[in-house]
DNA sequence: CTGTTAGCGCATTCAA
DNA sequence: TTGAATGCGCTAACAG
């Protein structure tokens, strides 16, 4: 049987509200009877139900997610996820809100980061773009007691407590690895796709693929990476123009998002053998991959980086950190096999 | 502020216990009665808050666990994984029990089985050897009423409420995908090295990875599988003479435990680039793939497969069932690069 | 068949 | 600076 805040109470010699004045920090105790306790609780091995505590106290956790919208799939996924998360609310004491800015405006994100009311909201997550203005409004948020997390793209400068997404410098290279192996030996050009160099998960990715390219697969070379904003139209139009004018390509990486252009510039090219590697799994890309267009799909499973956001979230708010090996989020390779 | 049961008590007009006696589906309660409550439970939108009634009840859920002994890496670090979930037991309201039984001894499985106690225990994971003396040895229990999952390796054909563990046929197909994809149109012959087709996740393995071969890689043929009760030293031997005697082997599949035997077979041979894929990231394997001498590792996390037998093992305690999604345990594939 | 009452482990008024 | 008493949402005797 697990010792109670009466059994500490007992052997302390104090009462009950006194225990939990010490155990909580809370002001107005002699030194000589926090000892006391203190001894008690060691004494004792205490460890408190946070159950029972979060029934006493009527906890909640009031949380905010900051998410870009747009037609981007992969974030629209997100999305549902912090919903279905919201739907599980009331058995999980929490209470979210889903803040929707655009996308590519560092300026929205700073808005709503500043109309956050530190007195109501227990932590924050965002899907950040790493500008300063952005850093600066997520710091003053850290200062001010609110715990923010960052989700899918990190903000690497910044104060924030925690980051829920993949190492995206390790996805980079896993890419240039698959790439390599796939064309065994076969010279010529890789031609990289990016969203946008502001998000430090597009500019991780690059940097680690040109890392192992150049270092495994000399004989391999990279054109770009071409910027798209992740918008479909703008993959569609620069792959094929990069396909026409290129005939030395051999291999394509899309490490931001927009599959569907890429799709779409692979069939009128009428595809001539590329090795393709592109990220998250979607409705088209995950057809690409069954039909053989796409070689390799690197995914980052969304619902646990929101289950995971949540989790560090609600601990910080009670001032204690979680288990790191449960929150890393993995690396996921799907092949045409392993599609889940 | 969801209601509570006062509240359904207010509106059906009746009593407390008498709320808690349909909630809980206890007998003694007219008819009539049980229509109003139940309407006011549905028009209100009540959902029981768990943990305050596993507070009232102390509820704690006695769980069992059996794992197969001896030295095998991959089972070690399973039955650390339990350990540690045994230790978060206090906050958890579990109260965890590992049996160790000897590997590939159906018989000391049935035993263990059989020596539960329906009453005192809630809930049982186990590595199982699909054989019919086990299948039906878990059928009872779950017929008796509690609950059984399998860890790892299933038992296809039995009355288990869940698996958890990959999709093995998949994991196989996956294997295939990347040593034909490695070996790029060069003919010759696969190695496939396995523990046990007793073991289902071996053979199902077997069965995807013969499957994409053929229908995939013509040019490449498979040998094999051959058994090795997953000893390490054995797969060494077996490996060792295959290599000698077979000068068309390209290629390695090794889909059960054994990797220390597999590198030193390697070593041994001055390793003559093969395609090697592996299962399982152990101290082993793990410096196997850095140095080159593997080129992938399909990979189940142990310690998602325990925390979730454990929240379904409680789910189910409960009566309720969890959420699918959460619980399935993917298929990692690991390249030297996105290594954790 | 139904209701009253006393807790589970903890937090929090309000007095002393 | 400390303690007694009440309640969070639910369960479980024990009466009626």
């Amino acid at each position: 049987m697990r010792p109670t805040v009466h059994d500490i109470a007992a052997t302390a010699g104090v009462s009950l509200a006194t225990v939990d004045r010490v155990l909580n920090g809370r002001p107005g105790v002699r030194q000589t009877t926090v000892d006391k306790v203190e001894a008690a609780v060691s004494l004792l091995g205490y460890v408190r139900d946070v159950t029972a505590a979060n029934l006493a106290r009527k906890r909640v956790y009031p949380l905010v997610f900051i998410v870009p919208g747009g037609p981007n799939s992969f974030l629209r996924n997100l999305t549902a996820e912090i919903t279905a998360a919201a739907q599980r609310s009331s058995i999980e004491r929490t209470v979210i809100r889903i803040e929707t800015v655009p996308p590519f405006d560092p300026a929205a994100l700073v808005r709503v980061l500043e109309s956050i009311d530190p007195q109501t909201v227990s932590g924050v997550g965002l899907v950040a773009t790493d500008t300063d203005d952005v850093t600066a409004a997520v710091n003053r948020l850290v200062e001010q007691g609110v715990p923010v997390v960052t989700l899918v793209s990190d903000l690497p400068g910044s104060q924030r407590v925690h980051y829920c997404g993949i190492d995206n410098i390790a996805a980079g290279r896993t890419a240039a690895s698959l790439i390599g192996r796939f064309c065994t030996g076969r010279p010529g050009k890789v031609l990289v796709v990016a969203g946008s160099m502001k998000l430090s998960d597009h500019s991780e990715r690059a940097s680690g693929f040109a890392a192992v390219l150049e270092a495994e697969f000399p004989e391999l070379g990279v054109i770009g990476p071409v910027e798209t904003n992740d918008d479909a139209d703008t993959v569609r139009q620069r792959v094929g123009m990069a396909l026409e004018t290129g005939p030395e390509i051999v291999a394509i990486y899309n490490l931001g998002a927009g599959n569907r252009g890429l799709i779409d510039a692979l069939a009128q090219h009428g595809h001539r053998n590329f090795a393709v590697v592109a990220h998250e799994v979607t409705p088209h890309s995950r057809q690409a991959l069954a039909d053989g267009v796409f070689d390799a799909i690197i995914n980052q499973d969304c619902g646990h980086e929101v289950r995971s956001a949540i989790r560090v979230l609600k601990a910080r708010a009670d001032g204690l950190d979680p288990l790191t090996a449960q929150e890393r989020i993995r690396i996921d390779v799907f092949l045409r096999d392993n599609l889940p």
